[in-house]
DNA sequence: AATGAATGAGCCTTCATTCAT
DNA sequence: TATGAATGAAGGCTCATTCAT
């Protein structure tokens, strides 16, 4: 099975992205995605039972693909500071602006009905894991004396909710990119002293 | 029908109100409402004739009920830069723990709802106001000496984004108070440079 | 209860003939009427408990001041055969083409329905009298001579059935004004040969 | 889909041509025809979403099913005009009648209905169709010498507009076959002048 | 594996009708 | 008499889900 109905989900999830970034969560309906993937409805329920399901894995191969994480991988080891905050500044700024990610409406909208049943995971797993690279960035910054900041945790956490702040206000009423290239710039001043 | 029919509007959104807390919003029914107000279905649709149309109202209500904007009219006069910097921070410190607004994740939910179908303005108004408030008060402190910072517009902005941010990672898989406090007071710090 | 109550009966029945004229016999809900008449829903069933009733009502006070009626009693004494034959004509003809009467279609409606339930009286009524007054024209005109026919009894039917079918056609689909003319100049002069 | 679906919506078709014979058109509901199919409600909306889209199409086969279209044209080739004539009369009565067409009261409420929302076609192409049938028999009766008649088309309308008539006394208030016989037959004789 | 017809639950909405005032 | 709020039945429609093929 796991062989030929991989290949098989690859193609509804494919499908059901553009569904889920077109129509938000709750509003698609297992119809919706049949229709998407001119299958059977039958066929689909082989695979999936439910659009949470699919949306679930909707987003973990968003997620993976976001080749961001190799990126940084291979950069991590031997960039400087400023050009590793200077690429993460950048990722921020193309999901602020939905450049990367179309689910984003959709993401956020499942992060609130889910947290009407509390299944909590990946919506704060993926926030945690980016205040970790932030301060790990920010703390070789300051070993090798580009950065000087007093409370990297802080400094941080602080800047990503910040950025959290932009992408719900981007993907709910919208904000120019000068505006964002603009609030951007000045977070990394003020929270990072540069010397 | 204006007397009668507004106490017992009142009555349908005091009701409904515990509903959207409870469920959000678009998972709620006109069933849901009928059944916490303990009406028939016929006499809802004599008041209201869409869940939307309904938490709207409860959010006018709510908005109205906190009575935040009358408390910081009257301070906004007399009071130090400080002290009325202190009562904002408060007061977003309460939002984001949701203890002055269960409809929150509600709220949210309906703004990416309506995002589907460009109905921008309330959640956009909102926040503009509150970066405006913000910002006077930063300017008032800058006046009166209490305040350094540099520049105003971005501070203001930037710090609502962060609270902004903080709402949501909130509402969606929870924060707790300390956290809260922690970042709200290395907030202000940073922002904005106390003498 | 009577005077008081037929005026407002009268009232009741000159609004409601619009509300029929507009939308047929089954389509009329007693909310319709409600709101056309401008008075509450009790009161409405203070006078009336369904639409069936006010029609009949309806349809009785406009047959009556059908002033046609009237008219030809005055007429029938003194006129020749062949004045009330061209009126009784262009009284059928304004018929045909719904000038006097707009309520034909939810006559014919409230016809079909009834045929459903068995209660037959009011349109054989109309019909059967209007044979009757055409078939004494007839032979009016035949005993002054005006006339010559050999089957009165037939020849009112068979002429009242088209003209019944012309109605049906004109509420129906339609007929233009000069079709009808022609028409009924056609059966005019075979129906009864003038000398 | 076509063959399946096909056989199904026969068989609803079929069904639902006794709740229309029974009930007229505006009466019945989805519920009754979903009942008379012993379906499910889902089921019904596979194949029709309106009992208006079911009564076209009940309307529709029991018009093909009317075998008389293609007795006529076997007979137009051959036979003498007054056969042809006799044939057609016979149709009439048969659906003055009712005899053939149980859903004729059904047929008139609908067309009233439609005439409110502006759809006049069908209606009215039957009737032309007719007329026109019937001015060419009596044309090759003129051809034949069986025929004598001054004006085929305003007999022919004429004619069709009695019938007409008579179909809407039938079908409203009833008429015994003696009657229609007895009609029919004094038309004939009158617009038709047979040598 | 795949199909898609069929089911039935569930929500929406509109009215006729009642009843306390 | 008159009001109009309230009720609940009735019908419409959509979807998740199943199941025979």
């Amino acid at each position: 099975m796991s062989e030929k109905s991989d290949s098989k989900k690859q193609y509804i999830i494919e499908k059901a992205t553009a569904v889920f970034a077109a129509k938000g969560f709750k509003s698609v309906t297992m119809k919706d995605i049949v229709e998407a993937c001119e299958i059977s409805r039958g066929g689909l329920y082989l695979y999936y039972s439910s659009t949470e399901e699919i949306f679930k894995d909707v987003c973990e191969k968003a997620d993976n693909s976001e080749e961001s994480a190799n990126e940084l991988s291979k950069m991590v080891e031997s960039a400087k500071a400023s050009d590793l905050l200077l690429w993460f500044i950048k990722e921020q700024k193309k999901a602020i602006l939905s450049k990367t990610d179309p689910l984003i409406a959709a993401r956020y909208e499942y992060a609130f009905f889910k947290k009407q049943n509390d299944d909590v995971t990946l919506a704060k797993q993926n926030f945690d894991t980016a205040v970790k690279v932030l301060k790990s960035i920010i703390i070789r910054g300051m070993e090798s004396g580009e950065f000087a900041c007093e409370d990297p945790s802080h400094a941080a956490a602080g800047m990503m909710f910040a950025i959290e702040g932009m992408k719900v206000c981007s993907a709910t009423f919208g904000m120019t990119e000068k505006k964002v290239d603009s609030e951007l710039l000045f977070m990394v001043q003020r929270f990072i002293e540069v010397e």
